[in-house]
DNA sequence: CGTCTATTTGAATGTACTCAAAAGCGGTGG
DNA sequence: CCACCGCTTTTGAGTACATTCAAATAGACG
């Protein structure tokens, strides 16, 4: 289990942050505490986004078919991380990919809306969220320099470095999904690993 | 040329947003004006970094160059744009990668320090930064998709279609590295495309 | 025209994919 | 406890796509 507890005030997910009593009963009012069974969809392909959701436990994927029918990982979500379609989500426009409950989670739901609020009446929070935001950002950057910079096999020996948590919670082919290869090359890749 | 001439107040560069008159003189105490040659680098690898450029006029590009030599191109920018090497920025660390002018630029240079200077005296910057910068994560994540849905030739036309005028300012093999693909594939590609 | 840089072409190679089939694993019910 | 089923991973053979290295053109500019 991750820092913050589904029991605690959803305050905690701003790990660091202090509040005042009313800044907490106002963040609490915002959030929804949901459990979400493995299998099911917290967002759809083509349905407005208007949601956003902080992990509490639990392992979460974002993900889009193409045009060949063909899965692709774009995100997974485990504890203390947010999981939504953010291009939707920041748009306010359809979903291009949906969302879904891979282990059984614990979660805090928040609208758009809300959020909104949130930042607006309580600006640290805003100011938490880009900081945030930026060390997601850089991760992605770092994401497209694998794919730019490494083979297959170079990619999954650092995805494994780089989230150790997540590999384990995961079916291997959430993962070549993830590195952009099929599952029968991930099987050769980690073959000829463990041979050496 | 782009919506902000390098002439006007630095304060142009949020567009959208209005300030009053001591808002713009802060604004533009802090941004320096810089012009760049062709071939100049603004940010070294390995360097520490903590500057941040708004593009004016030109065209710059940020790479990385692995073990084996090869570049790597991350981003392109143009006029309108920001451009800096945000995994070190953000974090005050060493330069993963390089920015250099590929078209002779006009540049407004914020330093860290600064930008969060005015983040703390006009907030309202901080929330248009936060859009923006929820606008290019956005555009990271549809371009990891393009690396794991398209094959090499998809991903070029997807380029073209999403920045012409980037594809008019920059040399083939630029574009190759940005793809991740060779120069030489990506003129067969080319052909290939001119053929049908 | 000559030089430097950028692009194209060719042939051989390599990496990852496709499709099909087999093996492994985990749970359920008899 | 074993047999069966569904799901996941592995293996194999053939193929496709992109790379490598080397050489030939094409363009830009003085």
């Amino acid at each position: 289990m991750g820092k913050v507890k589904i029991h605690e005030p959803a305050s905690a997910i701003f790990e660091g942050l202090s509040f005042t009593r009313e800044e907490i009963i106002l963040i609490e009012s915002k959030f929804e505490r949901v459990t979400a069974k493995k299998g099911e969809r917290l967002i759809d392909f083509n349905t407005i986004v208007d949601k956003q959701y902080f992990i509490v436990s639990g392992c979460l994927r974002s993900f889009h078919i193409d045009s060949n029918g063909r899965e692709h990982t774009i995100q997974f979500g485990i504890e203390d991380w947010w999981i939504s379609d953010y291009t939707a989500f920041f748009s306010a426009g359809k979903a291009l990919m949906s969302v879904e409950v891979i282990q059984d989670a614990e979660l805090f739901e928040i609208t758009k809306k809300d959020r909104d609020h949130l930042y607006k009446h309580i600006p640290k929070i805003e100011v938490y969220v880009r900081g945030k935001l930026e060390t997601a950002f850089a991760s992605f950057q770092k994401r497209i320099l694998s794919y730019l910079s490494l083979n297959a096999s170079a990619r999954y020996l650092n995805f494994v470095k780089s989230y150790p948590q997540i590999e384990q919670s995961v079916k291997n082919y959430h993962i070549a999904s993830y590195l952009g290869i099929t599952t029968e090359s991930l099987s050769r890749i980690r073959k000829e690993i463990a041979q050496a």
